[in-house]
DNA sequence: CGTAGAGTTGATTGCGTTCAACTTCAGTGG
DNA sequence: CCACTGAAGTTGAACGCAATCAACTCTACG
């Protein structure tokens, strides 16, 4: 969204694979990242021993802010599908923060969002049930996903998808079905077509 | 936590008591506070009739920050105590911005705190079952309430409570129950005594 | 063709919700 | 000071959503 702030800004460009870590949790903060093209996701490993996944990451946004707080990163990105990601140092921020310290309100703005946006979640994710919840969440990649069509590639597996819900991965594919049942979308493994676009909003025509 | 940072900053005070709005969720935003004494809950009214609390607020706390993103509050915040409050404008705070550059990252680093902070909680709501979430929430109020001994008085109802954790109110009750039967609590009314800092210092917390 | 991971289905169990009735507490006015 | 009132808190019974366990199919990829 607001990765127009950072064009100024010197920065370095990599090409991440499927299963690469942008960086793990505990890792020295010393930059973040714009991801250009591609899909990732955050972990964060709780107490214990499993983790949980907090969020995806889709084109545009911007990765690593969690590091600000105590100088490491507080969670794991790991690349979904082949990236390009902008790379800022921490560093070049610092100077480009004293040159133009105009940027430092566009970065309080850009947290500030963040911080409303986990919070908007979490209370939707405790107050609806789990079918609402999903929908919600295939509306939202959806709309990541620069629609040229009804139809939706999901790059993540459904493992990842329940964990982020919070839900069994069996419950997942009985909501799925139950979706399915009610005329709403049609799944055939990652491939979604949403059936409920067909006379609303929806520009094209496919 | 970061309030020190707010020392040297042009702020007016003022006395809120029980019941008043410091402001609501939709207004502009023109400035943020930090919590010197009392106590307050955040609020968000989500799509359709029935609101969510999101958080509490202890001496020490910033509020307010939600505000800067998109320059409307995205939360009501309403005090619970008798309190008072510091007020730093948005303009003053903007033109600190610009004398102390150096107040930019300090300003970073509190929000990137605070979105670890959702995220961190946000993950555990979904992963812990009710109970284990209740004495996490009694354990950091306790934690806040500079404990002179191993009593906390609640400054909230049962029903902010278990809104909070996202459980109905009659299951909060049952939990309360549970945990006194246990022997790690005792509670009346709002009074509540903790019962396992024997001898060590926290094993099942955190 | 064979294997491992991903995804699906069924049966059973349990935690937390809901509804309804009740008790306790705090504040108000007579 | 006591009686009244409404909010806050508690208890019980029944229901339902989602978890768990186990078995199975499908898909990708060597």
């Amino acid at each position: 969204m607001h990765e127009g702030i950072f064009k100024q800004l010197k920065k370095s460009i990599s090409c991440p694979e499927k299963g690469d870590y942008l960086f793990k949790a505990g890792d020295t903060f010393d930059g973040f990242y714009v991801l250009c093209q591609g899909s990732a996701k955050a972990v964060c490993t709780q107490s214990g021993d499993n983790d949980k996944i907090v969020g995806f990451y889709h084109p545009n946004n911007i990765i690593g802010l969690c590091g600000f707080g105590n100088a490491t990163y507080q969670e794991s990105v790991q690349i979904l599908s082949y990236s390009r990601v902008f790379k800022i140092s921490k560093d070049d921020f610092n100077d480009a923060l004293h040159a133009m310290p105009e940027m430092a309100g566009e970065m309080i703005r850009l947290l500030s969002d963040n911080l409303v946006r986990r919070q908007h979640n979490s209370a939707f994710n405790m107050m609806q049930d789990a079918e609402v919840r999903l929908m919600s969440f295939l509306n939202e990649l959806y709309a990541c996903s620069r629609p040229r069509s009804n139809q939706l590639e999901l790059p993540m597996t459904r493992v990842d998808i329940a964990n982020y819900l919070g839900i069994a991965v069996e419950t997942l594919c009985r909501l799925i079905k139950g979706l399915t049942k009610k005329g709403l979308i049609e799944a055939h493994n990652r491939h979604i077509v949403f059936r409920h676009f067909d006379n609303s909003t929806s520009s094209n025509a496919a």
